[in-house]
RNA sequence: CGGGGCGUAGCGCAGCCUGGUAGCGCAACUGGUUUGGGACCAGUAGGUCGGAGGUUCGAAUCCUCUCGCCCCGACCA
């Protein structure tokens, strides 16, 4: 992509509205434009990066046997009638009339969505265990959106559902979801520590519930867990597999509302505390759904019993800011480069220059072609805003070329997260950006 | 919903207290000089001062209502 021609309107100073650095970084490099409170559009740069997040949490669904659907964002209230929670939900579900009077409401969450899938197809309990997920857009009024797209009232979800016949199998299905929740954030570069959770108005009964959560100064809860923690690294996250599931929830960890420092299993010192964002919520609820709505299957016996259900959310537009609070200097983003929205920026120090302009023209058709993502800053700017702009975005490498640095053959390859410039010939670069 | 604050050019702000018909920086546009860390000179364009009503000879400025936005709190993925 060439920047002369690539919609990036980045801005020198900090509009007022953004307090946090995620919000401010989101808005200085052109990657959102608020439309009403907590309701975002996304501009290219921002939805390059939104699309980076879902590929990952969609192999990691899929690649732990959840299956994708789409649901819709605008329901009935039939449904939600029918569950009950037409009427307990309150102020935060967006209710809406449409022509003929009939009530709907812009989905908040989808459990009676897809309980009504399940219990219009599945009989029989030789067609569990399943699990279906879509990735939608999520609409909640809340009292008040703050931070940008990390508490927005439009944000984007990941929802998967769990179908079981036994409380023991959706165990399984939940220590799966487990294991994958520890991968995908992993893999985004995040360490998101699993703590112990209450169901809350969604879930309900004691069962097993867990929040995943995000270290970060502006977490908007305050976190407390063994610092045993700590020793846990992003390499054994990323390759976790159910041992190291039932390690991490042996270990103590819990959000403000569940955690008692007077009764703790460990001894306090060992106890850490901080603030925390949370990405991610997985439990189980049993037959709250599936009993009230009559999804049922017929058991090898030949009853019908009530399906066992669980359900699992990651916040994937709060993931874009939960990553950027993780990962920001006071020039800008820092993208891990698994969601970062371009690998590499070519910085052509002189665009007037023909030898100059002549070897990144080269090595954009080089890298484009091997397939890496890569920004092309062909503009007619000075060397300063092109630096200052490449940071701002957190771009993970940077290719500064001069007129120099041609003259001798060499290009010069920077690091966003740090480290020495090193001088290349072309040839190497490639080899070093390529696979 | 309670408390606090802010709406003046695309962005950041001054002017308001003490009414006299709007200004600064950045950005934009034109020309020139520049060119390895957000350039310089000259010029151009851009605002019914969030909206409505009122007071006044006269309102960005005073009064009333209203809409939008930000922060703190309760609440929540």
């Amino acid at each position: 992509m060439r920047l002369s021609s690539y919609f990036l309107p980045t801005l020198k100073e900090t509009p007022n509205e953004a307090k946090i650095a995620s919000h401010r970084l989101m808005l200085r490099a052109g990657m959102i434009k608020q439309s009403a409170v907590g309701i975002y559009s996304w501009l290219p740069l921002g939805h390059r990066v939104l699309q980076k997040i879902i590929q990952i949490v969609r192999e990691e669904q899929n690649k732990a046997g959840a299956q994708e659907l789409l649901m819709p964002t605008i329901q009935s209230a039939e449904l939600w009638h029918e569950s009950g929670r037409y009427d307990d939900y309150g102020k935060e579900m967006l209710r809406i009339t449409d022509r003929h009077k009939r009530e709907l409401l812009y989905g908040p969450t989808n459990e009676e969505l897809i309980t009504d899938i399940f219990r219009s197809s599945v009989r029989s309990y030789r067609d569990l265990p399943l699990n279906l997920y879509h990735i939608q857009w999520k609409f909640r009024d809340e009292i008040r959106p703050r931070f940008g797209v990390m508490r927005g009232r439009e944000f984007l979800m990941k929802d998967a559902y769990s179908f079981d016949l036994t409380k023991e199998d959706s165990d399984k299905a939940y220590q799966n979801m487990f294991v994958a929740y520890l991968r995908t954030f992993a893999r985004m570069g995040l360490r998101a520590i699993p703590m112990r959770a209450d169901p809350g108005a969604i879930g309900g009964n004691q069962s097993l519930s867990h929040e995943f959560h995000v270290l970060a100064e502006t977490g908007e809860s305050d976190v407390f867990y063994d610092k045993a923690f700590d020793s846990v690294s992003l390499e054994d996250m990323a390759n976790a597999d159910l041992e190291m599931a039932n390690k991490l929830q042996s270990l103590y960890a819990a959000a403000e509302e569940e955690h008692d420092p007077d009764n703790m299993p460990i001894d306090s010192d060992d106890v850490q505390s901080g603030k925390g964002i949370e990405v991610g919520h997985i439990f189980q609820f049993g037959t709250k759904y599936s009993e009230p709505m009559g999804a049922t299957v017929t058991t090898p016996d030949g009853d019908q019993v009530p399906v066992e259900m669980g359900s699992y959310g990651i916040g994937v537009s709060r993931l874009v800011g939960a990553i950027i609070e993780a990962n920001h200097d006071d020039k800008g983003i820092i993208w891990p480069e698994s969601v970062a929205p371009f690998k590499v920026v070519i910085i052509n120090m002189r665009t007037n220059d023909e030898g100059c302009t002549g070897v990144c023209d080269d090595l954009y058709a080089q890298l484009d072609d091997a397939g890496v993502e890569v920004l092309y800053d062909d503009r007619d700017e000075r060397a300063g805003v092109k630096f200052a702009d490449a940071e701002l975005i957190g771009i993970p490498w940077q290719v500064v070329i001069g007129p120099r640095g041609v003259k001798e053959g060499i290009v010069e390859l920077r690091s966003r997260s740090g480290g020495e410039p090193e001088n290349l010939a072309p040839a190497d670069l490639l080899s070093r950006l390529i696979g």
